[in-house]
RNA sequence: GCCGGGUUAGCUCAGCUGGUAGAGCAUCUGAUUUGUAAUCAGGAGGUCGUCGGUUCGAGUCCGACACCCGGCACCA
């Protein structure tokens, strides 16, 4: 007999072999039928799974949703590729999991890839497998046994699968329906009893796509089919709306709804700033500098362009031509026609990064350890040739500004500055508006430059200079680390906003380098009198000014606060005759220092709150006859019904302490 | 770079199986002087992404290329 204690605290005696399935039909029938999987000993499992030894055992229902939600969303997958296998004979069935919001499946098609008009069709089928509730039985299968069932079957993915898995593991298949044709997969589980579980309206096939086998660019290109999968349809409706949401406050949108930037073939990947998105980038900087200011940073400006052995010996040559635009260096062809390279071999590169050049400013002269930490600040202009299917609006583009700064320190300096720099970034964040993120640590990756005692260290000191910051508790609870991550010559923390509608962006960086001061022969004059070789920690805060305001659009809605709106208060006349007074608050705010307009035209007030009001304008100042006979404007506040009807210069200096930047308060 | 889809007026989009283009908004003109999310009327505006092919005839069919979108891969 086995003893089986339960969440209650009860134990129950049961003999070697029963199942979860029949423990909680001995508990009661409404527990059979709503029972999912099981935890046992804290594990997820199939119901339908024997108990072999002395267990805790929790069943799980709809109520656990976490647990739930992932089954469900695994379940849809295979009903998805058993729906697919039966339209489609001959597709090939590869890998499957759960997402965050649903799950996809990978295929090799027989002749042609799945496209978005297939979807319908295997939706029905969906629907139909999960209308006969097929039991799904999970078998556990010999090695060789299992591989030459998928060969014969002509599955030649599964086969090498089942090739590869560890020895020891337990093959395991999954068996939709009963009998010997029911359709199999092989998969590691847990699974519903049966299909009949699902919904069958809480799913919906979004999107196809290519993606390698295993991930790998070398391997085959196989059809993704996505869906998004729930434990009903009023959850699944509830995404839906989500995506809607997040649709309109995409950044592509808002920059055009808002005249705020363009992006045109003739420049790929590089932004076209307008007016209004200039603002934002001009508030943004002015206050990035009062902070690096204040910080003790030096702000620089490097070049551009720079000869190639510069980029041979910083060793970017090597690892990173790829991504780089290289130039000629030309001069007139003397002897003929157009021009010719100014020496043998002359190129230029556009600099990807500006660590190359600050290290030169740094060797400029004699450092002494006295003169460490030295924090050199450029908000650099950088050019990285990005594969074309990378780029993504203003988020991922070719030519990009960094909040870019280098601090050259000695080792005993190194967790101060590291922690000090956590804190101006958690500053700068609370300030823009972002309490929410999340720190990451990226740690050594398989192919990488140093000892691994140097690696130990680095890591440990990242982890130390996190730990003994004054980033708040909740943020450190969230603090994870990433195995394989790091940079080949470091491991960085990576720092993660969360927007409005819960979508995570890394943004900032820090990494500690050894490797860059060593190829480039950067070096310090120690309290010994020997040369000794510093630190260079690469940080970022924005990361950079292009995907920053990109991420400030999405989170805000292109609603933003007073201090950056690109028009923060627009003066509305009701009849003509205001025109006059309306011309005296227009000069009065911007002689105040807001960023106002006027909107003297011949049309109703009506059309022009509701004009203003979509282009996202704080602040409407209306004035008709009664506020120009009384010296006062009538405030409307986007987002608000009700007006204000306040004296002009209260109003004024109302804005005008809200329109002071976050650092200046 | 790879897979799939797309590109029609300033913007958002319609245009069935081939017969040389249409709406709404915006713009322009006129009327209207208006009190908090669209006043009315009229006009103008497009070599349908580019190049090539099929055809008596191409926005529509075929091919190449460019760019965009969704993913994959990439992301010092």
């Amino acid at each position: 007999m086995l003893k089986i204690s339960l969440p209650d605290g009860s134990v129950r005696e049961v003999a070697l072999g029963t199942t979860p399935a029949e423990i909680a039909a001995a508990i009661g029938p409404g527990l059979a039928k709503a029972a999912l999987a099981a935890r046992v000993d804290g594990e997820l499992r199939d119901l339908t799974r024997p108990l072999e030894a002395d267990a805790t055992l929790a069943l799980v229902t709809a109520k656990d949703e976490a647990d739930a939600l992932d089954l469900a969303r695994h379940d849809f997958a295979h009903v998805l590729a058993e729906a697919v296998q039966n339209l489609h004979p001959g597709t090939q069935i590869t890998f499957g999991p759960s997402t965050d919001d649903g799950f996809y499946y990978d295929f090799a098609p027989k002749d042609r890839a799945f496209t978005e008009e297939d979807l319908p069709a295997i939706e029905a089928e969906m629907r139909r497998i999960i209308a006969r509730d097929e039991p799904l039985i999970r078998e556990e299968w010999e090695r060789e046994a299992l591989i030459a069932r998928w060969r014969a079957e002509g599955e030649t993915f599964k086969a090498e699968w089942a090739a590869e898995l560890p020895a020891g593991e337990a093959l395991t298949v999954y068996r939709a329906g009963r009998g010997e044709d029911a359709w199999l997969d092989m998969c590691r589980g847990p699974h519903l009893p049966s299909t009949g579980k699902l919904d069958p309206q809480a799913f919906k096939l979004t999107r196809v796509s290519g993606a390698y086998w295993r991930g790998d660019q070398k391997n085959a290109m196989l059809s993704r089919i996505y869906g998004t999968g729930w434990l009903s349809k009023k959850q699944l409706d509830q995404h839906l709306t989500r995506l809607e949401e997040a649709a309109k406050r995409d950044h592509r949108r808002i920059g055009q709804e808002m005249d705020l930037f363009h992006l045109q073939s003739e420049a790929q990947g590089s932004v076209f700033w307008h007016p209004n998105g200039f603002v934002l980038w001009r508030q943004l900087e002015a206050y990035m500098r009062r902070r690096l200011d204040a910080a003790d940073y030096a702000e620089v400006k490097t070049p551009q362009l720079m000869d190639a052995r510069q980029w041979e010996q910083s060793g970017h040559w090597g690892k990173y031509r790829e991504n780089m635009f290289v130039v000629p260096d030309e001069v007139p062809n003397t002897e003929g026609e157009g021009a010719v390279l100014s020496g043998e071999g002359d190129l230029m590169a556009l600099k990807p990064m500006n660590c190359p050049a600050h290290v030169l400013i740094f060797k400029q002269g004699i450092k002494s350890y006295r003169d460490l930490p030295i924090r050199m600040a450029e908000f650099g202009c950088c050019h990285r040739n990005e594969p074309h299917g990378a780029l993504h609006g203003i988020m991922r583009v070719r030519q990009f500004t960094q909040d870019d700064a280098h601090i050259f320190v000695r080792e005993d300096q190194l967790i101060g500055e590291v922690q000090r720099f956590c804190e101006l970034l958690d500053a700068v964040y609370r300030d823009l508006g972002f309490e929410d993120y999340a720190v990451k640590l990226a740690l050594r990756p398989e192919k990488r430059f140093g000892s691994d005692a140097m690696w130990d260290m680095a890591e440990e000191e990242l982890r130390q200079a996190v730990a003994q910051s004054s980033l708040s508790d909740a943020i450190k609870a969230k603090f994870e680390e990433l195995p394989g991550e790091g940079a080949f010559y470091a491991p960085k923390l990576e720092f993660h906003l969360t927007d409005a509608i819960g979508r995570t962006w890394q943004v900032g960086t820090i990494q500690s380098d050894r490797v860059l001061p060593d190829r480039l022969d950067a070096s310090y004059v120690g309290e010994d009198g020997n040369r000794h070789r510093p630190v260079m920690l690469h940080r970022a805060i924005l990361g950079t000014f292009e995907r920053f305001i990109g991420i400030l659009i999405e989170h805000h809605a292109g609603r933003f606060p007073l201090w950056l709106a690109p028009v923060q208060a627009v003066v509305a006349t009701i009849v003509s005759d205001a025109d006059g007074y309306a011309g005296e608050v227009l000069a009065k705010l911007r002689a105040a220092g807001l960023r106002a307009e006027s909107d003297l035209r011949n049309e109703k007030i009506n059309y022009k709150v509701r004009e203003h009001s979509l282009a996202k304008v704080p602040a409407l100042l209306v004035v008709g006859k009664r506020e120009a006979e009384e010296g006062k404007v009538a405030v409307r506040r986007l987002g608000e019904k009700e007006q204000q009807v306040l004296p002009v210069d209260e109003a004024i200096s109302l804005l005008r302490a809200e329109a002071t930047p976050p650092d200046l308060r």
